[in-house]
RNA sequence: CGGGGUGUAGCGUAGCCCGGUUAUCGCGCCUGCUUUGGGAGCAGGAGGUCGCAGGUUCGAAUCCUGCCACCCCGACCA
């Protein structure tokens, strides 16, 4: 069974392994790199999904849909964007497969692509390509649109949910006639996704741009949320990018302004992934399994049966579904395991692999007595509950999981979030796996240095710094507020 | 692509060094009975191209050669 994580010992990773496959998520695939999410996994995905496609549709976004495949020319377009992705793109080069007597089926050659097609590792070019034809009056803007769409990194190193071949996102894309209003969505996004990884994910973020190195290929500012995970490594959860003028110029994108002039779009794009379902097993998990914020939980309560006799689970099962119903009512998803396949002792693990929050059981003790069992996820406990209070019970105890999974994540990463003010403490610190707050002189070359010889990079560059003057960390050069270092995934 | 490791039933494994009847054990699966308040017990049963292809040998899971896949560590990255 899984190793106790806390003490972040060096198999974390075979823990979180474990805990997928225990928890019934999803599985390596027989395609390179990729994922299979399983049933239980990609309810936990549906639910993310629609609470995100509501805050976009909130903020006055829409959804589109834009091709998988992107013509190679396309990427050549914008220099940083194509150097940046080049070297994990998939190629498609021909479009038909042929019987050969000897070898089977073999690629036809005389099938050769004129140009080849990228499967789209993120849609900027093609999306851009579009816009064009879209916008050429200031009255065409702004384009707020969103995307939902699986994409391809062919990474050189993957791991299920954080780093996979092929994975789930959504990206947004918007066109603006001016800078100050393309910033301002930028940041709008970020709020977005820090609202939800902190209060859906219960997940605490730090707000943040990224250094120049970190930055997205062809962004001009990337903003970014940076979650801490059990084991104290740094998770980027999300980003926002300012992307100027840069891609319009790239495809050409103008629009004759009020004043009849002639002037570049300005861009914005911002997107998360099925990596937020590895930050959500990684902070909230613990060795008995998976810990589901009830907000995102596909189930919520589960109730199990506990009897000898058909005529006791006749009785149970009409008390359960009065309260399965009344939970219903105000919204809860209930699931009723009578299941007589499985036994309550193998029921009661099962949930919990699973998440659910809640776990309600009644046996023939309890009818007897008015009486239910209420055990929660999150701290193990259980007690006895009259069956009238159960329902309000239930509703608190959701409301009360969702906060204590928040404060003791918030907790964990104040804990291992520390300064540093000479470089042997920064070093200890980082070898630590803590976020550390420390001076850096603005420049990539010693960024490059510090990730050389610690393996730590900048994970973000608070938004709200507080004012200091200090000296950088490694070169002593003049600095004037802190940066987050850390280790990441 | 470099370094290390592993491929034997659905999963986890023993056997390999030192070749020899019907390939070991556990979990899971199927049937029956007893069970059911924290992963049930007993009895019986099903399930195998030993990663693939060659080679050595009377005989290969075991020895040799080549290939493939996967995992871990690096470089790369949401």
């Amino acid at each position: 069974m899984a190793k106790d994580f806390t003490t972040r010992e060096e198999n974390y990773s075979q823990w979180y392994n474990e805990l997928v496959v225990k928890a019934d998520l999803a599985e390596n695939s027989a395609v390179r790199g990729s994922m299979v999410i399983k049933p239980y996994g990609y309810a936990i995905w549906e639910k993310m999904q629609s609470v995100l496609d509501k805050m976009f549709k909130d903020t006055g976004h829409q959804n589109a849909y834009f091709p998988l495949f992107i013509p190679k020319s396309f990427f050549s377009r914008e220099a940083n964007h194509v150097e940046g992705f080049a070297k994990e793109c998939a190629v498609v080069t021909h479009y038909r497969l042929k019987n050969d007597k000897e070898k089977g089926i073999i690629v036809d050659d005389d099938a050769k692509l004129e140009e080849e097609l990228i499967v789209r590792p993120t849609s900027e070019t093609i999306i851009w390509d579009t816009y064009k034809k879209w916008i050429q009056s200031y009255r065409d803007l702004p384009i707020l649109c969103n995307q939902w769409a699986n994409v391809v990194r062919w990474e050189m190193r993957t791991r299920l949910f954080l780093r996979t071949a092929e994975f789930l996102w959504q990206e947004g894309h918007t066109a603006h006639a001016t800078k100050d209003e393309a910033v301002k969505e930028a940041e709008q996004m970020l709020e977005v996704y820090a609202d939800f990884a902190e209060n859906y994910l219960a997940v605490p973020v730090i707000k943040g741009v990224k250094s120049p190195n970190e930055r997205f290929a062809g962004a001009l500012e990337t903003y970014c949320i940076e979650g801490m995970m059990q084991d104290g490594k740094a998770l980027q959860m999300g980003t926002s990018h300012f992307l100027g003028q840069n891609f319009a110029k790239a495809f050409d994108v103008k629009f004759l302004n009020k004043e009849n002039k002639l002037e570049y779009v300005w861009a914005t794009s911002w997107g998360v992934s099925t990596r937020l379902m590895g930050a959500l097993i990684m902070t909230h998990s613990d060795d008995h399994g998976l810990v589901l914020p009830p907000k995102l939980a596909p189930i919520q309560v589960a109730i199990i049966p506990i009897y000898r006799k058909a005529e006791q689970l006749e009785q149970i099962s009409a008390k359960v579904k009065e309260i399965q119903k009344q939970l219903q009512d105000k919204g809860i998803s209930v699931k009723f395991d009578d299941r007589d396949t499985y036994k309550p002792g193998w029921k009661f693990n099962e949930y919990e692999f699973k998440g659910v929050p809640v776990r309600l059981a009644m046996g023939p003790r309890d009818l007897e007595n008015g009486t239910i069992e209420m055990a929660r996820r999150d701290t193990l406990s259980k007690e006895i509950v009259s069956t009238d209070e159960v329902v309000d019970l239930v509703c608190k105890t959701l409301d009360d999981i969702q906060k204590n999974l928040f404060n003791k994540a918030k907790t964990h990463r104040e804990e291992n979030t520390v300064k540093a003010d000479t470089w042997e403490e920064f070093e200890q610190q980082i070898e630590n796996s803590q976020f550390v707050l420390a001076h850096w002189d603005g420049s990539s070359e010693t960024e490059q240095k510090i990730k050389d010889a610690t393996k730590a990079t900048i994970r973000a560059i608070p938004i709200d710094p507080e004012e200091e003057d200090g000296k950088c960390i490694l070169t002593g050069n003049p600095s004037k507020h802190r940066v987050i270092f850390a280790k990441a995934y």
